[in-house]
Formats: structure tokens, sequence, C-alpha cells
RNA sequence: GUGGGUGUAGCUCAGCUGGUAGAGCGCCGCGUUGUGGUCGCGGAUGUCGCGGGUUCGAGUCCCGUCACUCACCCCA
């Protein structure tokens, strides 16, 4: 009977320790900027009843459901008394601003509002995997909810927030894209279209398709004359660091009051972002951006990420004003979600993005015969109480092999133990009797030298693994 | 969910109209008897994804199946 061979599974990512210690060191960086501003930390169950997940009835949303291997067959979801037993199955949630808002009707009386808050966490969907795209995946949310009311300066914060997470981290350049679904469901209405809903779906593509074939949709689907689609296509079309869009669409000579309150909106977006506009990270109003989630009602963002336009959207985001209520109140709020997994796995493997080294240790220490273990366990230990990451070599070989088996994890010093006498149990690690001293090799350089393992250290830089950029 | 492509050594892949499974890289050993990397020499490793069919004979042809992958859909 052979074992079957494991086999990866599509859309389940895993990554090995040097890629698996970059993403740490990213989630690291996120919370230290999320907290800077105040963001406070949640973290949500991993599965809501299907009722929380399926709004409006939608079964569209491809979402894993979870069942007891004992459960009898009566509780299945597709058992005969369908819709209410469905309701109350367990789904595995498939983002975090879902969740979040069911947390904030069940904690409304706990919380202080207006509440912020960041959320790392996995997130599952069922749908087809590509690269980009898994089943799998880490998201980073920021949001803030406010009770009844929120003010619009938080669509500014958490552009700005996000802005600057994303600014400190080891990435290609990134361009986030504004816009504001007042603004475009304004002008699509102004201009006579009869399904809104409709002309963003078509216009959403825009960036795939070429303009033709949007035109032929928004004539097919959307039901428009040619003249709405060339408003429309012209209103796409717009795009601008500064708040110049504004008289651009007011060039276009569409008026409704829902046009010129998003108009204004984003106009306060983009001018409130352009302090973090840097060469590595520019901010920009883009009104072709729709999004297709139905729940955004004002400010939308998406992210692209250089050289890798074909992932889509990095970090995606808006305002929600009704996603969460209670029937008596309601919970407005705005977030923005950074796909972690999306932004990290096709860097890592493109040989973009990885670390110094597979382990940790700063330091192996050779280990001379299997008699010197308890003498270079102290060696280790001595280094270890000063945080510098240390493992002793697991096996007496010859140094060659020894200094070879640091080198292969990327350990950059080996530590060669004093010669001891014959007499060890007493003997002062510290220093050699008569024989030869402590030493401690950079195996990059090559160089040796005495070393006292109470009081040595590596270079700073070398104490631990490093996030590396190859070619970017 | 829809439509393509691909499955051969740890990795990247070659393998012609069917005739004894290969290369490079990596790995292990020795040269170099306790200080790696270069170089030289030697060595190990495969249910050819799985199941069936055709055939004297299948990695190769046919059918099925599974997996991976790409595009669509959707989205982080």
């Amino acid at each position: 009977m052979t074992a079957p061979k494991p086999t990866p599974l599509s859309g389940f990512p895993e990554l090995l320790p040097a890629e698996r210690f970059v993403e740490l060191q990213v989630i690291d960086q996120l919370r230290a900027t999320f907290e800077l501003h105040g963001f406070a930390p949640v973290e949500t169950r991993a599965v809501e009843p299907l009722s929380q997940l399926l709004r409006k009835g939608e079964i569209d949303k491809e979402v894993y459901l979870l069942r007891r291997l004992q459960a009898d067959d009566e509780a299945v979801a597709s058992s005969a008394d369908g819709p209410e037993r469905l309701a109350n199955t367990l789904g595995l949630h498939f983002d975090l601003t879902v969740p979040f808002a069911r947390y904030v009707l069940e904690n409304a009386g706990k919380l202080e509002f207006p509440f912020r808050r960041y959320q790392i966490q996995k997130v599952w969907r069922g749908e087809r995997p590509q690269e980009g795209r898994y089943r799998e995946f880490t998201q980073a949310d920021i949001d803030v909810v406010a009770k009844d009311v929120l003010a619009f300066h938080h669509d500014v914060e958490v552009a700005r927030v996000m802005a600057e997470a994303l600014s400190a981290l080891p990435l290609p350049a990134l361009r986030l894209q504004v816009n504001n679904r007042k603004l475009i469901e304004g002008f699509y209405r102004g201009v006579g279209a009869g399904d809104v809903p409709a002309v963003m779906r078509v216009i959403d593509k825009i960036d795939k398709l070429p303009a033709e074939v949007i035109a032929t949709m928004l004539a097919d689907e959307a039901g428009l004359t040619p003249q709405q689609t060339g408003a429309c296509l012209a209103l796409a079309d717009i795009r601008s660091a500064d708040s110049s869009f504004v008289d651009r669409v007011g060039a276009l000579g569409i008026s409704d009051p829902l046009l010129d309150e998003g108009l204004s909106e984003l106009a306060e977006v983009i001018d409130g972002c352009a302090a973090v506009d840097t060469d590595r990270f520019t901010v920009e109003a883009d009104l072709s951006i729709a999004r297709g989630l139905d729940y955004y009602t004002g400010t939308v963002f998406e992210t692209r990420m250089a050289g890798f336009e074909s992932l889509g959207s990095i970090c995606s985001g808006g305002r929600y004003d009704s996603l969460a209520s209670d029937g008596r109140t309601s919970y407005p709020g705005v977030g923005i979600s950074l796909g972690v997994t999306r932004l990290l796995t096709p860097l890592f493997a493109r040989k973009k993005l990885t670390a110094s080294r597979s382990v940790p240790s700063a330091v192996l220490v050779a280990l001379p015969d299997e008699q010197s273990r308890r003498r270079c366990g102290d060696i280790a230990q001595s280094l270890r109480s000063r945080g510098i990451a240390t493992e002793v070599s697991p096996l007496p070989q010859k140094y060659g092999k020894q200094i070879r088996f640091a080198e292969r994890r990327g350990i950059p010093f080996v530590w060669f133990p004093a010669s001891s006498d014959a007499d060890s149990s007493g003997a002062d690690v510290s220093r050699a009797d008569g024989g030869t001293p402590h030493e401690v090799k950079d195996i990059r350089s090559g160089e040796q030298v005495v070393a006292d393992p109470s009081t040595w250290e590596p270079p700073l830089e070398d104490l631990r693994p490093q996030v590396v950029q190859p070619g970017l």
C-alpha cells in the first residue's frame, strides 16, 4: 500500500518559510500603521450563518459551507425544507466587511462610536482560482463605523491611512483610483439612463474591453441611445490627479443634484489625499471605477500595482451607508480592504520579493563532536540571551559540511567553539585553556575572528532576516 | 459555473510515424582525513497523474477520470 502523494490544492496557497517571513513582516507593518492612527484590533469568527452572508437572497456568491461529519442528513443544506435550514447553515466568511457589520450590531452597546477597527484575517471564496485569485486568502481591512451619521471626513481618512500603510511596504508603485457612486449614478440618471445598475456593470469592464464593445453593450444591455452612450463613455474617460475633473464633468453639460453631491465629495477626497501622493504612491480621480458590490453608496476605491495590472485591484473599498442596521438604528461605514495574498503571492512567484534567509537564525554553532553538544548549547544560550537567534548544528559533521548547512539556510555566521580539555564539565566556555579560542566566521566574506559568546554581536542588519527585493 | 491548455526525476523540460525512460540544474560521495563556495571524477532517484481500450509491444494512439493551469464570470 503506497501512500498517495499529496498534491497542491489549487487556490489554497502555502508559502515557504522565507516568503511567510515577508508576509508576517508586511502584516506587522500594516498593524503598526493602523494602530498609529488609532484603529483597534478585531477578529471575528471564521463562520457566519448563511442568512448573514447572503443578503437579499443572492445565491451567486460561492460560499464554502461548514458542516459536522456526524450531522444527520436532515441538516444538510440541500435538504427538503430548504430555505429555513439553509439560512441557519454556517458558511466561511468571504470578506471581512460583512462579518464586521454583524459584529457592530451585536456589540453596539459596548462599542464607542465612531468606531475604528482594523482586521487582518483569512477569508474564503469558492470561485475558480488563477493568479491573484485564490480560494483562501488574507485580507487587511480598516473601517470606520458610526451611529446614524458618519462624517464625510472619514472617507478621506481611510484613504490616507491605507495610503500611508501601503507606502511603507516593499512594493512596486501603486495607484489609488477613487470615484464616487453618487457622481456616476447622478450622471447616468441625468443622462436619462433607465437602468443605472446595468450601466455601471458595463462601465466597470471598461479597462478590459475596447470602447466599441463597451458602446455596443451600453446600447444592448442598458438600452442607451447613441447620445447617452457617448456621454457615459466621455465621463468614464475622465481622470485627474487633482480636482480638475470637476470642470471636465461640468463641460459634459449634465445636471443632477446627486451628481453635484458626488462631485464635491470626490473633490474633497482627492484634495485630502494630495499630501500622501509620492512617486511610489499616487492618488487620482478615475470616473470609470464603478465597483461590482452593490452596498457601496458614495466613495469607492480601487488600487493598481505597476507591472501587475492584470491582477486587477489589490486594495478596494468604499462608503456603505446602509450595510448595518438593526431596524431602528443604522450604522453607516467607510472602509478599505487590502488583498495581502493577492499582493504578495504574484511578487513571490516572479521572484520580486523574498527574505534574506529561510530561517531566523543568525548564528549556527558548529558541533565538534557529540560530547560537546551541552557546551555548544551553552554558547547558543548565551547568544540567545542577548536576542541573537542561534541554533546548534544537528550533526558533528566535518566543519565544511556544517558551514554548507548554514550557507543553504542563509545563516550568516558560524561559531566555532573553543577547544576543550578532557575535563569539559567545569570548563569556562568563554575561555580557551591552552587550545584554540572561540571564533566566529562570516561565511559570506570568509572573515573569521576570535569572539566571546557573552559579548559578541552581529551587525544589526544580520540580526533578523531582511526583506529583499531582487529586481525592484 | 463556461471554454481552452498541460500532466515524464526534487526543479525546468526533451522524448520523431508505437520498439529497453533521457538532459540540464539540484542532491549524495570522493579528490580535499574537521573550514563551504570553484574545478574534476563517480553515484542515486521515476507506478511517464490515474483507470480502461487498441497492439506482439503504449510515455507515445483512443476513451474516461482526476489534478494543475489560462481565459471568461466575479472579485482582494
